[in-house]
DNA sequence: GTCTATACAATGATAGAC
DNA sequence: GTCTATCATTGTATAGAC
């Protein structure tokens, strides 16, 4: 129970092993434990001990690695916001028409929640958790690089006459990242049934094809 | 310092009032005060002797009108709770179209989270906060009941042809609560300016008027 | 109902051996 | 790089006087 597994201390590991190389493993099993503790009790409540518990590491490992607490927290937000960059830019450079890259941008995204759930619940935490006790991290990068992704296929989409230019790029984008965040939602709260990536690009159908709003025919009074 | 103004325990506060009379401004005065440190600091890193300084007032007073720390988020939260279902009541029971009455229930939630920032922040830290740590609080009644509110409408909308029967109302609230959230993200965090009533009215427009999407004219290939 | 004073557990972080 | 052992602080909650 105290330590568990020292398969590279003891002489059973490969000869060719340094004890260097089990650095990265402690690092990484820090970083899973964390997020695992992070997401289960928030980030305040959340204790060194148990996370080293966890990991099956000490607690000096954990602040050789990353000096405090809070080290481990941004850590773990540093590398899920290269993740969400990549993700956009990957959106950004998609080829095909606005409906097309943005379903992609959509699915790209709806597929990284998915997959990294406890990862952002943990960033969706801090990015709207106390502005005292948690560190310092440009998390309006998150919420800013996606409306511009949005924005800019809006903007190409209305250049080339797919989107109708009557309104804002920034009024377009605003809906479809109410969609986004509303799937989000449903996939980080426990307790509510995360909706499927078809529902989604039903619902991204419906705003593209006009489909909301009135008949077009009976027109409301004025206006 | 130490017991900052005590009007009512001196000799100097009007002789009609009853020793009693204390109590509620004691309680709301821990609300208060307890409502600001849960926004700042968040529900578990707050801590009750903050909250009672600045209610000015001692710990025993604040564990013998809420029980705990616990007891105090639930009391606010409750509150709060009732504030919004009322509000979900008032749009469902509000005559007109159905654009006014999503009109209605919008601009209601629009000034309720504007009055109630703080509140609103905590909030919404819990509802998407650590499982273990916050009380049991049957949080999803607050989603829930918008959800059902706008559905409600739409459906009526669809009933009257006022919104086009060919899509789920629930994709339609999907929408629409979409916009909500984020209308209400850019009110909750710091850092993000908020976006006026008139903006959010224009976005609701332009689902309600089928401005998104193609011009109508020049068709996607298929579909 | 509200106070003073305190019990008692848990926390983040470190010193120093290896 | 990783461990054992420990520190100082802070937390929630309570007992008992008034």
């Amino acid at each position: 129970m105290d330590t568990p597994d020292h398969t590279a201390t003891t002489g059973l590991a490969p000869p060719d092993v340094a004890p260097a190389e089990l650095d990265p493993q402690t690092r990484a099993r820090l970083l899973r434990a964390a997020v695992c503790v992070f997401d289960r009790k928030g980030y305040a409540a959340a204790s060194v001990r148990e996370i080293v518990e966890i990991a099956g590491v000490t607690k000096p490992a954990l602040y050789y690695h990353f000096g405090s607490k809070e080290g481990v927290l941004t850590a773990v937000l540093q590398e899920a916001a290269r993740e969400f960059a990549a993700a956009m830019e990957r959106g950004l450079r998609r080829p095909g028409t606005a409906r097309e890259r943005l379903f992609g941008i959509c699915a790209d995204l709806h597929g990284l929640f998915q997959e990294h759930v406890p990862v952002v619940r943990v960033a969706h935490s801090v990015f709207f958790g106390p502005v005292e006790g948690a560190p310092q991290f440009d998390f309006s990068a998150f919420d800013r690089e996606m409306e511009l992704a949005v924005r800019q296929i809006v903007a190409d989409g209305q250049a080339t006459g797919e989107i109708t230019p009557c309104a804002s790029p920034a009024d377009i984008a605003l809906v479809i990242l109410g969609v986004i965040g509303v799937f989000a939602t449903r996939h980080m709260h426990n307790g509510m049934e995360p909706l499927d990536l078809e529902s989604m690009q039903r619902v991204l159908g419906l705003i593209f094809d006009g489909a909301l709003g009135a008949p077009r025919q009976q027109g409301e009074p004025r206006s």
